[in-house]
DNA sequence: GTCTATAAAGGGATAGAC
DNA sequence: GTCTATCCCTTTATAGAC
């Protein structure tokens, strides 16, 4: 059993959290690596002890978040339901993670533009698998007859630009609390869809 | 009569221009007072002749958008109106300008945390100014009985998050026009507060 | 794995000639 | 109003001691 009281502290880790944080409130072209190690209390050029550069940490996250949003989502959205059934589930889903982190979100939504490729195209097709699982479900309740999408690309960018937006306004303590703030999202879903 | 072959280009207003361009692809940090001269075919010192910082650059650029946002929604959305024809009428002018100007438009959502007070309050009034307009048509059509929105304010948001992002994926030349656009926004936006 | 020191480049802003 | 030249600072990244 190991002495978790001596154990060294995960640097690696902490510099995820940290540059995390930092990018989504100042953006990556506004934090300088003194600014991550500072924040850790050690120095700059031991950041590259564990990242090789300010851009595969930042790629580091990207993924990383990525593969966790899509992961979370195909659990929480079952493949055997129909169609209304999965909208309802993919929109809880979407706004709850969005609400429980926020950082990864925002960041991962502003500073694909300071991410280079080839892992830009990377995350870019990430992105683009998850926007597919809703533009899936929209399309199969058209094409069965429960929903009223005249567009169903358009109505997948609308709805995913509605719900993500929670991340800019919501904070804990404020008027609406966590589910009734995930309900008036789906309610406005499914009366855009037509249900 | 002035020769206009041999009016000086007005530098002032291209620096504006350019710097728009640059700002909204590679975000304010991203962008060196270098690289805006550059664009101009000019060298960056000359650019203090114009403006005084690189801060006063962008907060000319933010309060110039929103004053030209604000002005032109009041003159689409007339006062007389019942709350159904003005949210018909504040979305169509919403996506319209966002179509039309993304670039001033991306700008102000993507860098207002790049800007610092106190210019950066000033801007956000502006905003709160907008945003105040659109809640109160949904007030007003929440108290008549003709909407039916559970949640003013988050409404507000939600329906604004949905129609702003239509900077992020329209292109001129796609397979929608900017009437269809505009006509499939309405659609989600009016099924959406129960109309 | 972190430190000090340093390289090499680029940042915003200013001075003064023209 | 634009230029060249420069100041002073910060940036990312590397080298080598411990």
């Amino acid at each position: 059993m190991p002495d978790t009281r001596r154990t060294r502290p995960d640097t690696r880790a902490a510099l995820r959290e940290h540059a995390r944080r930092l990018f989504a409130r100042h953006g990556y072209e506004g934090v300088s690596m003194r600014d991550i190690a500072g924040a850790l209390g050690i120095r700059q050029s031991a950041i590259y002890n564990h990242f090789p550069s300010k851009q595969h940490l930042l790629l580091d996250l990207m993924v990383g978040h990525m593969e966790r949003l899509l992961s979370a989502m195909r659990d929480a959205v079952p493949e055997g339901l129909p169609p209304a059934g999965q909208l309802e589930a993919f929109t809880r889903f979407h706004v709850a993670y969005h609400i429980d982190q926020p950082e990864d979100v925002f960041l991962a939504y502003m500073e694909l533009r300071s991410l280079e490729d080839p892992g830009r195209a990377d995350v870019i097709a990430l992105r683009n698998q998850y926007e597919t699982t809703l533009r899936g479900i929209l399309g199969a309740g058209q094409a069965s007859g429960v929903f009223q999408v005249a567009e169903p690309a358009l109505a997948t960018r609308a709805i995913l630009a509605m719900l993500t937006g929670v991340t800019v306004w919501f904070r804990d303590g404020g008027p609406l609390n966590r589910e009734q703030v995930i309900e008036a999202y789906l309610g406005m879903v499914l009366r855009g869809v037509g249900r």
